[in-house]
RNA sequence: GGCCCGUUGGUCAAGUGGUUAAGACACGGCCCUUUCACGGCUGUAACAGCAGUUCGAGUCUGCUACGGGUCACCA
């Protein structure tokens, strides 16, 4: 069969060659060991908190080589495409500290080896189409839109899974070589109904034969080689994901193809495709795929409809970026905890990112690790930053406690900034949500009495504790002096002044002043508990501290 | 089912032939403490199993078991 024919039948538009390509996207001059990464989403409209991990990986070692990181958008699924999700994956990203050197931005492409977006590269796939037809590698297959239909559906239904795989397995193998065989007449004859066809690559491995790949997480593999035909190109002229890898990696001069290990089984295929392409094929880093736990206790893929799949889900639970980005770092490089304990002051992005220390294994998503992580990253911030993280958080998600928000910054600061700033910062917000309950007792509109005082105390001992409470107070005391008029309070009323004297000799005293300290916590603040009583009182100021207390005598 | 990958405490994991098998999270206890939140000390808890190589194996090899992934004109 002349192919050379064949090729110009399928496709007669294509007048660009392999060549012509090569030159206009040449080889970049970056420094020795620069690597150049991608990540290369679908725009689903949804970004998976799994895609986080080999993002960050791409991102670091890009940078940290002073080399190329681009975004590639895969929108060779109309399917599951979804409108305007380009530009949410560029701002969550961006969000989450993720900035591209190159590719699909909110103002369009950047870079000298566009366009990055798939669907814009039509064209370029062809000449590589038609190299192939003509070299006898590649072949069309005719289908009826009827037929295409009944793909389609087929297509939905893939996840039934069939139970007769040995029959299955068979049935395509020889589907696959009656595929192969057709004459130039066949082919003219379809062309001239106008019946589209998909392009295969016939598959020229031996499954007994092993390959040898190195990845670099996984090391050395073994892997059979392909044997089954590749779809190059669909019947739309769109192509496969397959095919698509091998140009725009190969083009875009991709040193590093980093991905989830759900593309292991297809890798032999893709190094096929390099060599009939002639491209030298890029290095493979297979990443582990992120896991939960399933009813039964198993480990499964995280998948999009989880709880907390989408990364998304995370801004609106309230964590902040550097917690997430820190957590996903401390799975990516186990060592990263050491290094950052160490290093309490430098930036994440000074940690030496290693491949080394990658894991093999894929890990559970553990929210209380994600949880300690975050209240560490919390407890490190000012008081300012805490501010703006919980206003931006309250913004779309409590507007009205925003507003509240507003109204005072530097109350609210005041307030965030309790026990914040020392050696032993307080650790109460895991995520921005927590920072209401915290401090809404500070604020008359949120203010509420959740807790009793102790039943188990004299009521009338309680009065007259509060009332003498209000009465020796002075804002110009200092914490001590402050807490000694307490201790006075406590004497007083038949309790004992130390906690230590009542522990001692329970029988000789009616409580103690941490007794005393908690009625008026409890006044002021309606709660057991409350941050540093003596720097509550000071916020609150002695007005609202007063009738507060005296509110809450009136009610014993 | 075929193929591929994996398996150290509940979780994340150090560990590259000789260790009392780190550490972090979680959980328990004790201490500190006016509550809370910290902090300090401490405890429970692991090399999937079986063979082999070796003076010696969590580390090397093989088998088994278990878990995961994948087998689309999806990515």
């Amino acid at each position: 069969m002349d192919y050379c024919k064949l090729a110009d039948m399928l496709f007669p538009d294509v007048t660009v060659t392999p060549d012509d390509l090569e030159a206009k996207y040449p080889e970049r001059s970056l420094p020795e060991g620069a690597k150049v990464t991608r990540i290369a989403p679908s725009p689903t409209g949804f970004f998976h908190i799994g895609g986080l991990f080999p993002a960050t990986v791409c991102e670091r070692l890009a940078h940290q080589s002073g080399g190329v990181f681009y975004l590639r958008i895969e929108d060779t699924d109309s399917k599951r495409e979804v409108e305007g999700a380009a530009g949410f994956i560029t701002t969550i990203l961006d969000y989450y500290g993720l900035h591209f050197d190159e590719g699909v931005t909110a103002d369009g492409d950047k870079g000298d080896y566009g366009p990055y977006t798939q669907s814009q590269r039509v064209d370029i796939y062809h000449v590589y189409a038609k190299k192939l037809v003509a070299e006898g590698r590649a072949y069309p297959v005719f289908s009826t839109d009827e037929e295409l239909d009944e793909l389609k559906t087929l297509d939905k239904k893939a996840e039934i899974k069939s139970v007769n795989w040995e029959q299955d397995a068979e049935a395509r193998r020889e589907a696959m070589l009656k595929r192969r065989e057709f004459t130039m007449e066949q082919v003219e004859s379809e062309l001239a109904a106008g019946h589209k066809f998909a392009l295969f690559a016939i598959a020229d491995g031996d499954p007994e034969k092993k390959i040898k790949v190195t990845d670099l997480v996984k090391g050395l593999l073994e892997i059979p080689e392909n044997d089954e035909d590749v779809v190059l190109l669909k019947s739309d002229g769109i192509p496969t994901y397959h095919f698509a890898h091998a140009v725009d990696d190969h083009l875009m001069r991709t040193t590093h193809v980093i991905r989830g290990e759900e593309w292991l089984p297809s890798l032999s295929k893709h190094l096929m495709l390099f060599r009939y392409l002639g491209f030298k094929p890029p290095k493979y880093m297979h990443i582990a795929q992120l896991m939960r736990l399933d009813e039964n206790g198993n480990k499964k893929k995280f998948s999009k409809r989880d709880m907390g799949a989408n990364l998304e889900d995370y801004r609106k639970m309230g964590y902040s970026v550097d917690a997430v980005n820190e957590y996903v770092m401390t799975l990516l490089n186990s060592n990263y905890e050491e290094w950052h304990t160490q290093n309490p002051d430098k930036d994440r992005l000074d940690f030496p990112f290693s491949i080394k220390k990658m894991s093999v294994s894929g890990c559970l998503f553990d929210t209380e690790k994600l949880n300690d992580v975050s209240k560490n990253v919390i407890s490190k911030m000012t008081a300012a930053q805490v501010y703006d993280g919980v206003c931006g958080f309250a913004k779309t998600m409590d507007p009205e406690f925003y507003e509240t928000l507003q109204a005072d910054r530097g109350y609210a600061e005041s307030i965030l900034a309790i026990g914040r700033g020392g050696a032993k910062p307080r650790k109460d917000f895991a995520v921005w949500a927590d920072v209401k309950p915290y401090m809404s007792f500070f604020y008359d509109r949120y203010f509420s009495r959740d807790d009793d005082m102790p039943a188990d105390k004299d009521k009338e001992d309680i009065k007259t504790a509060l009332k003498k409470f209000i009465d020796s107070y002075d804002e110009n005391d200092d914490q001590t002096g402050w807490f000694e008029k307490l201790k006075d309070i406590a004497e007083q009323i038949g309790y004992a002044r130390e906690t230590k004297l009542y522990k001692k000799e329970p029988d000789k005293y009616k409580g103690h002043v941490g007794d005393v300290a908690s009625f008026v916590r409890i006044a002021i603040t309606g709660r057991q508990n409350s941050p540093d009583l003596y720097e509550v009182i000071k916020i609150l100021g002695r007005h609202r501290m007063t009738d507060r207390i005296k509110e809450s005598i009136a009610l014993l």
